[in-house]
RNA sequence: GGGCGCGUAGCUCAGCGGGAGAGCACUCGCCUUACAAGCGAGGGGUCGCAGGUUCGAAACCUGCCGCGCCCA
């Protein structure tokens, strides 16, 4: 970066305090402090005005703020400080989940430095060790999200293992429990051997890897079957080979039985539909206890299930192979097997689908194993038709389809965990095989005999009941009352499985079909500059802290929610987030010129009859701007707001607004100028402030000396404002300003150097009365006695500029310039004399878009008329 | 294998039936008393390819090619 210089002198006019640039670190701690201490962020469920509720989907506590988190709270804090100053009683909730497998894996393996194990220390001291780990080191995230600037409620933070959250776990499981919607069976469930935990199976990520394709004959003579396999160490367990029925090559050997090598073992050959005669040799090895597939055709055929491994996935079996762990195993037995002279292929590295821990990414094993599990059928049908029938809305509408996709085909939720840091499984099981659930409010039976179950549910489990449980539920609140169904739910479409659609079931099913939210709008995910996908190993994570630090969080927030646009990705990268720290500069300096300048915020707008087209213009585009945020934000349209905003701010505001204003306010009639720039840049930063909420405080106190644009009230479109007139006025006077200036460029004037120039034809459109302000900004002084031009513009409208640049003009970069002109304008012409030609196009085509074409024409043929002239009066070398 | 989405300027993306746009990057000229984290001007695209619909297609339809994601 390069050092900044300041070589001119500094302006002595009053500035309010502000320096010549914004230094975020030197206002976001403080305001942020003030905001909370002021109780801005704290909701009353007892006002009378409407509400408007987030709960934040909870980060979990062993985690910091990373990138995706900066965005999902950049639109959750947006929205919220938008209704805010909408006049919404707001409450974002803040809060974190107890993340059951990852905050037990940090404490073991802070135990492991001590050479101790979570058994060494038994199970109540082990979570009492949980719980000093997270009043140490937990929730480091929630510090975090002040430097974002998070308008939280932080009276009202939650924990899921909260003693009220918990409460709310214990309720809605014995009701699902005695709704038989809860139940307890011997299942195959994907099973962590690095954990040791049953995993849900959206816990479970797939990614294609190298594995093996191994072909095995099993029996011999005609009795023989070859069976391709990927896991050659499972056949210790397999209790029968499975064909198609139809498949005409085994139909002969259905119902005969062959040897199992290595076993001695007789299966038999069985008939199933779910066979892909296709896949390898059509005959597959059945085995029930380690893959679901083959689990479903053991209970289609009444097949025994034999585990052959344990908890940690070593083998069992007693013989030649037990404890092998199972990648030891496979290559022990193929070995085994092919001294048998039973391989008859093999193929690597064979690339198929592979499940993957989602915490520590350790290859899942599939395990038969005794689990509880949701009934998920009669829950998830509700939760699709509260999506179908428009009580919630899934923004995009696109998304809709994959939670569709998902809610109509879920399989049931397996939710024990064989962790110890979780909500306790409130069953108990009693000497004579009694089994009781025990609610919140009620005695667990006690006595010889009696011992609770020793799983945890899924974190899930407990995230699930958020909406309503972090309000107090079960408990009747005025929480409950205001802020229940929350407004919007934030969160990226990744989550759509883990979140919307288990808190859709259990809020539906938990509030008397009573939605959790109103809307849930999905954001994507975070990419670098090219669109990547950040990961550590390619090191293009970006940490939003270290943009903080760096360029302030309203930069860092204006550039994520600038690249938010619905249903895609936003990708990010520094030089974006220094152009957004240079927006907030600009709108400093423009603060702060406009403070030297006196400008007002007091008292009514002028009267129309008073405002110049200039003040006219600005407050006309204002209104304009505000229609188009509002229409923006209902849309969730996040990135066209700040789009839009920032073109406003620097383009209308600052590049003409401002610079057509400084003639004036030097003048003796700045008055209605100082009241209408007042004006204009107090609502331009109540419109950015739910975006960048720093700077946009600190300026708006600056230039109001109000007490907080947090509770400002959110500008209203007024379209008494809009001037059509005064905005073809404007677009009149750009184009003549504009056209001298590149003039100048072309000819390589210094902007420093004035030039005389006579302006003939400005009342052909109306900006006669405007002549001095284009002479202000193209820097062109009047002609005197002796003018004469050197050289001639002619600007559409039928404006003329005459320039007397004292001595030679460049000819041949004017000559360019001017037949640049000519071809764009032949060009034009062309197009529209084309289709002015088409009688299809005169018959067919609406009048309007007829009647825009002629002008087209129309201007094309004057244009080039003006420009053939210059031309011609260009001196010939 | 099933489903969804995307290919528009060097990069990242808007536009989704009537004149090809933005930010950044790039080129040229500037300390023009708010801002060099700035100002002014400029260059740059047969809108993936091929058909079709239409008076008119970047946009709608079909096919193909390439890329990504989700599910199995």
């Amino acid at each position: 970066m390069t050092e900044t210089t300041q070589t001119r002198t500094p302006d002595s006019r009053p500035t309010g305090g502000l320096s010549a640039q914004y230094q975020p670190g030197e206002v976001e701690q403080r305001r942020y402090e003030t905001w909370v201490s002021a109780g801005y962020f704290t909701a009353d469920p007892a006002s009378d005005k409407p509400a408007f509720s987030i709960v934040i989907p909870p980060p979990n506590v062993t985690g910091s703020l990373h990138i995706g988190h900066a965005l999902d709270h950049t639109i959750q804090d947006t929205l919220s400080r938008l209704k805010r100053m909408q006049g919404f009683e707001v409450l974002w909730l803040p809060g974190m989940d107890h993340a059951g497998i990852a905050t037990q894996n940090v404490v073991e393996r802070q135990l492991a430095g001590q050479r101790l194990s979570r058994h060494d220390l038994g199970r109540e001291k082990f979570v009492e060790k949980v719980w000093e780990w997270k009043a140490q080191s937990g929730g480091a995230i929630l510090g975090q999200m002040r430097r974002l600037g998070d308008s939280v409620d932080w009276s009202r933070e939650r924990f899921t293992m909260d003693e009220g959250l918990s409460r709310a776990v214990q309720t809605i499981f014995k009701r699902l429990y005695d709704d038989s919607l809860i139940y307890r069976a011997n299942r195959i469930i994907n099973w962590c051997p690095r954990c040791l935990t049953a995993l849900s199976d959206i816990e479970v990520e797939h990614t294609d890897d190298e594995g093996e394709l191994i072909s095995i004959r099993y029996g011999d003579g005609d009795n023989a079957i070859v069976v391709a396999t990927t896991r050659a160490e499972t056949m210790l367990g397999d209790t029968a080979v499975a064909v198609h029925p139809d498949d005409e090559r085994y139909r002969h050997l259905v119902g005969t039985e062959v040897e199992l090598p290595l076993t001695g073992r007789r299966i038999p050959i069985v008939a199933d539909e779910h066979v892909d005669p296709s896949f390898g040799t059509g005959a597959v090895k059945v085995t029930p206890a380690h893959d679901p597939n083959d689990f479903e055709i053991g209970q289609r055929h009444s097949l025994p299930s034999i585990t052959i491994m344990d908890e940690r996935a070593v083998v069992t079996v007693p013989g030649p192979f037990e404890g092998l762990d199972r990648y030891e195993a496979r290559p022990a037995i193929v070995d085994a097997l092919r001294e048998q002279g039973r391989i008859v292929a093999e193929k690597r590295p064979y690339l198929h689908s592979v499940g993957h821990c989602s915490r520590c990414k350790t290859t899942v094993e599939p395990r038969l194993s005794l689990q509880w599990f949701v009934n998920t059928a009669p829950l998830a049908k509700k939760a699709g038709d509260a999506v179908r029938d428009g009580r919630v809305t899934i923004e995009p509408a696109e998304l809709a389809k994959r939670y569709f996709a998902w809610v109509d085909n879920m399989h049931d939720w397996c939710i024990s965990r064989q962790l110890w840091w979780g909500h306790r499984i409130p069953v108990w099981y009693g000497p004579d095989g009694e089994v009781v659930c025990v609610g919140p409010d009620e005695q667990p039976p006690t006595g010889d005999g009696w011992r609770q179950d020793e799983d945890v549910l899924d974190t899930w489990f407990s995230s699930a009941l958020w909406p309503f449980s972090t309000m107090g539920w079960p408990e009747q609140t005025p929480e409950l009352e205001k802020f229940y169904p929350t407004s919007v739910l934030v969160t990226g479409y990744d989550i759509l499985f883990f979140w919307v659609a288990r808190m859709m079931m259990f809020g539906l099913y938990a509030m008397d079909d009573v939605q959790p939210f109103d809307v849930v709008n999905l954001h994507g995910m975070v990419r670098d500059g090219h669109g990547k996908k950040m990961s550590k190993s390619f090191g293009n994570v970006v940490d939003p802290l270290d943009w903080i630090d760096r360029y302030g969080a309203d930069a860092t927030r204006f550039t994520l929610a600038r690249g938010a646009n619905p249903g895609s990705d936003v990708p990010i990268s520094e030089e974006w987030c220094q152009g957004s720290r240079n927006f907030c500069n600009k709108l400093w300096n423009a603060t702060r010129f406009a403070l030297m300048n006196g400008v007002t915020v007091e008292g009514p707008l002028p009267d129309k009859t008073e405002l110049s087209a200039i003040d006219k213009w600005i407050l006309s585009r204002l209104e304009h701007v505000i229609g188009e945020v509002d229409e923006l934000f209902a849309t969730y349209e996040y990135a066209k707001v700040c789009d839009t905003l920032y073109h406003f701010a620097w383009d209308d505001v600052c590049d003409w607004y401002l610079e057509l204003s400084k003639p004036v306010l030097a003048s003796e009639n700045a008055g209605t100028t100082q009241r209408v720039l007042g004006h204009v840049l107090d609502q331009l930063l109540r419109l950015l402030h739910p975006v960048i909420p720093f700077v946009t405080e600190e300026l708006w106190i600056a230039l109001t000396g109000g007490e907080t644009v947090t509770k400002a009230a959110w500008p209203t479109a007024d379209k008494e404002l809009i001037d059509d007139a005064a905005e073809e006025e404007l677009a009149a006077l750009q184009k003549v300003v504009t056209e001298v200036r590149r003039f100048r460029s072309d000819q390589g004037l210094k902007p420093t150097q004035r030039v005389t120039a006579a302006l003939t034809g400005l009342g052909n459109v109306g900006i006669d009365t405007h002549e001095p302000l284009i002479r202000s900004l193209a820097r062109l002084d009047r002609p005197s006695a002796g003018f004469t031009a050197t050289a001639t513009l002619a600007v559409t409208g039928g404006i003329t500029v005459d320039l007397d640049t004292r001595g030679t003009i460049d000819v041949a970069a004017e000559r360019a310039r001017l037949e640049k002109d000519r071809a764009a304008a032949e060009k034009e012409l062309a197009q529209s004399r084309a289709k002015l030609g088409n009688d299809a196009f005169l018959a067919k085509a609406p009048e309007q878009v007829v009647a825009k074409i002629k002008d087209r024409l129309a201007t094309a043929e004057a244009d080039l008329t003006r420009i053939a002239a210059a031309l011609d009066g260009l001196p010939t070398t």
